[in-house]
DNA sequence: ATAAACTGAAACTATATCAATTACAGATCA
DNA sequence: TGATCTGTAATTGATATAGTTTCAGTTTAT
């Protein structure tokens, strides 16, 4: 899958700590990317209403949700995230032959289903979470 | 995500329907690939000993169990399917920021949880399932 | 006013992943 | 014993994805 998930998980999490407007490029900086890149995620989460932007002097990205009701969901939907696929396509749809014209079908039907089931997870983890993890992460690394 | 799951779910499925010893160059012409690539999926099922093989002449695949008994968390487990990855990773762990040395695994965390809760609902699908499924499209498409 | 610092968006390039191709050793059986 | 398979590996080619560059539009400080 495209990583354009972690960027925008990376980055909602940064603006979430610091609190005050953050350039692309300061994001970019955090997130091991280009600045283009981090601009084209966070255009998306802006559109759905995550995040606000300010241009010109001084702009860049803000978060002022509570980081508690804010869910991975929204983030992988504003994004149109897709977690299972698989551009190759087995058979061939042009054939008298069931299995061989029915399969990629049946198994894209398979790939959604388990989309959804993935969606309805990130439903289950906020940007809190996310948080709190980091942190018990760190501590049980010095352990 | 890798398409050698679809190579072998359609493989099991032709193999079923068939119910004979079937060449790689057969099973390909069915699949749409080439018989090194069925041959290198083939050969993992039947280590897990899903399908059974015979070399030399008349050789090739068979498929001799239950249909109804053979679902597609075992498929996906011989051949260490991983559903949901990402190879681009964010931040960089050598740095002292909690976030940017944090998130990649935190976010290892989260497709490792995804993929078990995929291989999960895999294990609720049997070959029998897909067969069914296939003639319910063709049945729905001719409505 | 206007210059500086930012986002938004698109075009283009580089790179990495995955499938196709080719080749050949080893197994099996007529 | 030779024809026909599988098993496996090396190489090539196609495609997807991240990086780079560029520029128009917005905002604000002075």
């Amino acid at each position: 899958m495209t990583s354009e998930f972690a960027v925008a998980v990376h980055g909602v999490v940064y603006l979430n700590q610091r609190k005050v407007t953050i350039s692309s490029e300061e994001l970019a900086s955090n997130v091991c990317t280009n600045p283009a890149r981090v601009r084209k995620v966070m255009a998306k989460l802006k559109k759905a209403g995550i995040i606000t932007t300010k241009e010109g002097l001084e702009g860049g990205y803000h978060f002022a949700k509570d980081s508690s009701e804010v869910n991975l969901r929204s983030i992988c939907e504003a994004l149109d995230v897709t977690f299972v696929s698989s551009s190759w396509k087995s058979g061939n749809v042009d054939t008298p032959c069931m299995i061989a014209s029915g399969m990629s079908g049946v198994m894209d039907e398979i790939y959604g289903d388990l989309n959804e089931l993935c969606r309805r997870r990130m439903e289950e983890i906020t940007i809190k979470d996310i948080q709190e993890k980091l942190i018990r992460n760190r501590l049980d690394s010095k352990a």
